[in-house]
DNA sequence: CAGCGTCGTTGTGCTGGCTCAACCTCGGGA
DNA sequence: TCCCGAGGTTGAGCCAGCACAACGACGCTG
């Protein structure tokens, strides 16, 4: 539990261009905190006075509805800065940010904010572009919940998950953090029982090997068959267009 | 179709705090657009060269699946920027833009982006702002159609395009762009066939009244309890928390 | 080591909303 | 004036996935 440090600061996106003396002072102005795995980092409608820079460890931001269903939005990995309403205009928080698993968290009071954006060009240039990676994922979340069934839903969470987090082990990637079933269900909008019976089923065919809160993806590539997705997600670049995309767009 | 002139410009919130020199430099710079009704701006994949401005008219952002399907993931109404890939990092654009009805978009080459942002700390601030507010629906969504049954998710988004959209008519609040059925089965996840069928019966009910292409709600009160939100969503500020909200949460 | 809470599995029935299908209505073009 | 295509309505049947239910397994605490 040694505190953070300069050099840990420097490997982090919004960070990594400053010199020793201006990484020094970000950190003397921070605030840091341990959190528990399963312990809430802020609640929903909560004011927004800091923001916060996640140094290890993983944060689930969800939203709570009144029947008592929890919808996990994103999950933010290591090296990303979170709760910026200061930035996004928010006055209160809009989701609820609660550790995956052990987590530090550095943050720093909202008057800080538009010193660090003055500081240098490039950090709100990095929290732009991890928000439009934010973006990106929460439109794909959207297409997904719209067209595919639950069973190509849940592989592609799965697949989303090893993506950003996923660790390698003898006989497989899995999931470097912990996570139930109802989790997946709470990112898939299935239910536990559903989401319980594919991962039996799924198992059975040795596409993952999974035991209590952890998923090991045996067979990521019959996943990805399973998932429907031809290509088109995540995949940057110059793609080529599937004609078939445009049969009800043009006539 | 006269040209815009800084007067206009003026009025778009990322511009609102520009002096009449800057406002007409900026003009200078950029090219316009008009943009029939159902014309694309962008399309997805393309590579991002320009960042816009819609002046007048209202854009829908929609993603097409190779199956076919095609998914509305946000609308943007005049005096919004749109199609930032240059800020977000993005080579390629991520969704395509649709003109809803007729357009006038303003737009800059990518080069231009930093240039505004330096010229006053407001246009980042204001972008930032507007990003917010984009996440924050697309999050809303994400939690609909994860929770939501059809006849709600539709609901919600009747009241969310009067909300940004409305235009006040007699007997109603009319839906200030040409939508169909289809569109908001696309918006909804949901099909051309139940939606048909839900509007009829809120005809019926007196609660819309709708035409081709269009659609007036007469009884918005009563759309707010058939969607099911409580009043959690999109109002700000502090709001008290609901105790059912920690059902599963805490034990 | 007994008790309890969390997490997981599996079976059975039911239903919301999708698929398939047929038909209607309006508006524009030749 | 008729045709044609886009948009809209309505019916019938089916099934993916949810609700309900009961039980099993692990790990903590006292």
């Amino acid at each position: 539990m040694k505190l953070p440090d300069a050099a840990q600061l420097s490997q982090m996106p919004p960070f990594c261009r400053l010199g020793p003396a201006q990484l020094q002072n970000a950190l003397d102005l921070a605030e840091v905190r341990h959190i528990a795995g399963g312990a809430m980092v802020f609640d929903e409608g909560q004011p927004v006075r800091r923001f916060n820079l996640l140094l290890s460890g993983h944060i689930r931001f969800l939203r709570l509805t009144d029947e008592g269903d929890q919808i996990i939005v994103l999950h933010i990995p290591a090296g990303q800065v979170f709760g910026i309403g200061v930035a996004l205009g928010q006055v209160t928080h809009q989701v609820t940010a609660i550790a995956a698993d052990d987590c530090v968290v550095l943050s720093w009071p909202n008057a800080v904010w538009p010193v660090f954006c003055g500081a240098y060009d490039g950090f709100a240039a990095e929290t732009f572009r991890a928000f439009g990676a934010r973006a990106d994922e929460m439109s794909n979340r959207i297409v997904e919940l719209s067209t595919k069934l639950v069973e190509q839903r849940v592989a592609c969470a799965l697949l989303r998950m090893i993506g950003q987090s996923g660790r390698k082990v003898a006989g497989g990637v899995e999931i470097g953090f912990p996570i139930t079933r109802q989790n997946v269900a709470d990112m898939t909008g299935a239910t536990l029982h559903t989401v319980s019976r594919m991962l039996s089923v799924w198992e059975r065919l040795g596409i993952v090997k999974s035991a209590r809160c952890l998923i090991v993806v045996t067979d990521p590539h019959r996943l990805v068959k399973i998932s429907g997705m031809a290509n088109g997600d995540k995949i940057d670049g110059p793609t080529s267009i599937p004609p078939a995309r445009y049969a009800r767009l043009l006539q």
